[in-house]
RNA sequence: GGGCGAUUAGCUCAGGGGUUAGAGCGCUUCGUUCACACCGAAGAGGCCACUGGUUCGAUUCCAGUAUCGCCCACCA
């Protein structure tokens, strides 16, 4: 009786256990270890996406991760060392509004900080007040908890990051990087300050940037209103959607070309029930077609009132205050006794209270005529937010991104030319956004938990901010918290005293920080060797929505720091989509858990199903393609161990593939070969897949049935021998084409007959197979078939 | 309002100026204890959204229309 060959090859194969087994193995073996002795050449570096942590985990997730991991399983197996590091985004808003639901707290920057605070058990109804410090220390501790969970499903879903380099965005490299950064672009003259009109969030009372807008369509109504001509006292009627800005109204505006309105500009009117005396001005974004063609210009009713204001050089009369709510002192511009007592019926009220109010005074008052006309209009709002954005005037940190800026829009738009997009129509979405900015990127923001803006002002001697002379710390001390360090020269004893300093109150954008992932990932100042080796990154994975935001902040940032794009790819996912074609909402998502979705199918037919979703491509979430991917799991199982029992070899004896339908069947595997790697080498893994699994069908449907006969049989030995090999090749081939997509299976099947892991060999080359076939026409099998 | 994408079998999707347009699922039928029941084989099933144009030839290229989705936009 002969010995086995493959003395570890099972009776009976089974996907059991195999994810805790080589999760396991992987881990020990460092299969995925990063060679940081390789130079830039050697490398593949992955910006990976740091996950937002207080989310929920989701399919989404398991989805684009998928994708990622395929084409860096694939580069690994070229022979290049794969930086595939992981980030956790714990830095922001998310994180602060979970912190606060989960323990019920809330922060108050004002309370001293309590070391022996610990949470209630159960967040309560009303919620805790508790210092910043205390707060931020719930943030990491609930973070620390999102993480591991993240972490377990990478690990399980078999995605190949080197688990010895992650990063939080809220860590201490992150922050140091984060202040370097800004510290260098601020002595560059890239970030300023500036006290302008901002779009505000009146629920989080905090600054937004232009990328966190969304327009939502909401019902508003028209409110015509008369405002009487102060030299002949005939009325001209605006309508306006917000009647309750109308003390802050500085003029009215029609536009140049409006002969209806023309024989007014230069004059002036009055406004109603306040009494103010207002230019009529004339400007180009006045359209005659809404509403009456001549509107009110409030500072600020809403982002044109901004622009009519700055290019008009119109007067400023505020009335919100940060609250949202209208300013309880009556403004100085107000004169007339009915004009105060009305002032004094809104102040203090909400928007939305003010307006209602005005609205039935104007008609008392016989001001407005009629009733308002409804009609739906989009309304500005924080992506995050739940109220209309106001905009009041504030003091803000800016970084310039080309909104300001021709040339330096120009050189963006080409650094967009000059990334390799996938797929590459979504390159006009970043072209889009950039020539359509309107001010540089607002990176502020007043909140707690973030990284601190890293400067102090020193304060004169009536104790006021002397904000165009910033301190600012050296590199070496990054990262800082200027709310509780005291700059250079100074003693936390001088802090807010006349004479002294303050630290800036605010923190960066959560943005400020993830546009430097490439930066803080690879090692920035902080280990240049890595950073020599990893950067300019090879690809950035990541989700169109954010093309705007984390794409275009991330170019930005490189292109000022480094003069060059932070990688040459970017790799846009699509979205998962339910059965009904609409996008897979994370209450959706909660019900099929990722882990729950991994135990009922195996990681393996869950990557099958996410490999199936072309790059950019909106997929429909469909567990028959999970069942599909477990049946080629088994198959692949199956069908090797039969190849392997057959005596299929690739290291025995100086042996040939002699045998025409074993060169024709190799010849064919070749192609295959050349096909997937050219897919590879494009980023599409999905087309990928599916050359390896049409060719595995057909290998296992007419190949081994053809050849099985002739492998057994002794007689003929060249025949056999030459049969053996050519099943042997493509055994092994065919485990490494599926490796990046089916990992564990393809190991475990490795693991039988190989000493060292699938993941860690090379990737076939379409050459070296086909001087096995050689010349064979490929058609032959399809034609023996 | 501007831009991008999609529209192919009941479903999920490939494909691509040139014989009869493909896959998987689903459906129907058949088979199998000798790798694989978490199985295999065979079959039925399509005015390739619509209308024009270019062409010897269009499902494929071009233009327009419709529907769906997404991104963006200056809220009077």
């Amino acid at each position: 009786m002969e010995q086995p060959l493959y003395p570890l090859m099972p009776e009976k194969p089974t996907l059991e256990g195999v994810e805790h087994r080589f999760v396991e193995r992987w881990e020990d073996q460092g299969v995925y270890r990063f060679d940081r002795t390789r130079d830039r050449a050697g490398v593949f570096s992955i910006d990976t996406p740091p996950p937002t942590v207080s989310g929920s985990l989701h399919v989404g997730h398991v989805f684009s991760y998928t994708h990622t991991d395929c084409v860096a399983r694939y580069q690994r197996m070229t022979g290049k060392s794969v930086f595939y590091p992981m980030g956790w985004d714990d830095n922001g808003l998310p994180t602060e509004r979970r912190v606060q639901n989960y323990f019920g707290v809330r922060c108050d920057p004002s309370l001293p900080y309590d070391p022996n605070f610990t949470p209630p058990a159960e967040a309560g109804k009303d919620q805790i007040a508790i210092s910043r410090r205390n707060f931020v220390e719930l943030c990491e501790q609930l973070t620390v908890e999102d993480e591991k969970a993240f972490e377990e499903l990478w690990r399980r879903l078999g995605i190949s990051v080197d688990w010895s380099h992650t990063y939080q965005t809220i860590d201490s490299n992150a922050r140091a990087a984060s202040q370097r950064a800004f510290l260098r672009n601020l002595a560059r003259g890239e970030a300023y300050q500036s006290e302008a009109p901002t779009l505000w969030d009146v629920t989080f009372q905090t600054a937004v940037a232009q990328a966190e807008l969304e327009d939502r369509e909401k019902e508003g109504a028209y409110h015509r209103v008369g405002f009487k001509r102060t030299d002949s006292g005939e009325s001209i009627f605006i309508e306006t959607t917000r009647p309750e800005m109308l003390p802050a109204c500085v003029a009215l505006v029609a536009n140049p070309d409006d002969e209806r309105y023309q024989p007014l500009f230069g004059k002036t009117v009055r406004t109603p029930l306040f009494d103010v005396e207002v230019p009529v001005v004339a400007h180009r974004l006045a359209d005659p077609e809404k509403g009456s063609g001549i509107a009110m210009i409030c500072t600020f009713g809403d982002v044109t009132d901004v622009i009519w204001w700055r290019e008009l050089q119109l007067d400023t009369r505020p009335i919100l205050g940060w609250d949202g709510r209208i300013l309880r002192e009556t403004p100085s511009w107000i004169t007339a006794a009915a004009g105060i007592a009305t002032y004094e019926a809104i102040a203090g009220a909400t928007v939305h209270t003010a307006r209602e109010r005005l609205a039935s005074m104007l008609t008392e008052s016989g001001d407005m005529v009629g009733e308002a006309r409804k009609i739906m209009h989009p309304v500005k709002f924080f992506e995050k937010g739940d109220k209309p954005l106001e905009i009041v005037t504030t003091r803000q940190w800016y970084i310039k991104n080309g909104g300001r800026d021709l040339d330096l829009r120009a050189r963006l738009v080409e650094r967009g030319r000059e990334l390799n997009w996938h797929p590459e129509h979504m390159g006009v979405r970043y072209t889009n956004w950039v020539e359509g900015l309107t001010g540089d990127w607002l990176i502020s923001r007043q909140r707690f938990f973030g990284v601190p803006i890293p400067v102090w002002y020193p304060l004169d001697a009536e104790g006021n901010p002397i904000y165009d002379q910033p301190l600012v710390p050296s590199e070496d001390q990054l990262p800082i918290d200027p709310a509780s360090e005291a700059p250079a020269g100074y003693t936390n004893e001088q802090r807010g005293v006349a004479g002294g300093f303050m630290g800036d109150p605010d923190v960066m954008d959560t943005w400020a920080t993830s546009s430097l992932t490439p930066q803080i990932a690879g090692g920035w100042e902080r280990d240049n060797d890595l950073w020599s080796r990893v950067f300019p990154f090879n690809v950035r994975p990541q989700a169109h929505e954010i093309i705007r935001t984390w794409l275009f902040s991330t170019v930005v940032r490189a292109h000022l720091e480094s003069g060059v794009l932070p990688w040459s790819d970017a790799a846009i996912s699509g979205w998962i989509l339910d059965p009904d074609r609409n996008k897979m909402s994370k209450s959706k998502g909660n019900v099929v858990t990722p882990m729950g979705l991994l135990d009922e199918h195996g990681s393996d037919a869950v990557r099958y199903w996410a490999a199936s979703g072309r790059p950019g491509t909106d997929t429909a979430f469909d567990v028959g393609q999970m069942k599909i991917g477990r049946r080629l799991a088994i198959k692949v199982l199956n069908a090797s161990k039969f190849a392997l029992s057959l005596k299929a070899f690739t290291d025995g004896a100086a042996a040939d593939v002699t045998e025409p339908l074993d060169r024709a069947m190799l010849s064919q595997l070749s192609t295959v070969v050349a096909d997937a790697t050219e897919a590879f080498e494009s980023y599409n893994y999905t087309k990928a897949l599916e050359v390896a699994e049409q060719f595995f069908w057909q290998f296992c449907d007419d190949y081994v049935e053809l050849v099985k006969d002739r492998v057994y049989n002794d007689a003929n030995a060249a025949g056999q021998k030459s049969g053996r090999l050519a099943l042997g090749i493509a055994t092994e081939t065919y485990l490494k084409l599926f490796a990046p997509f089916l990992p564990f299976v393809t190991d475990e099947v490795w693991s039988w007959w190989k000493t060292d892991s699938v993941h860690n060999s090379q990737w076939p080359a379409a050459a070296q197979v086909a001087a096995f076939a050689h010349g064979a026409d490929p058609k032959t099998m399809d034609a023996v078939s």
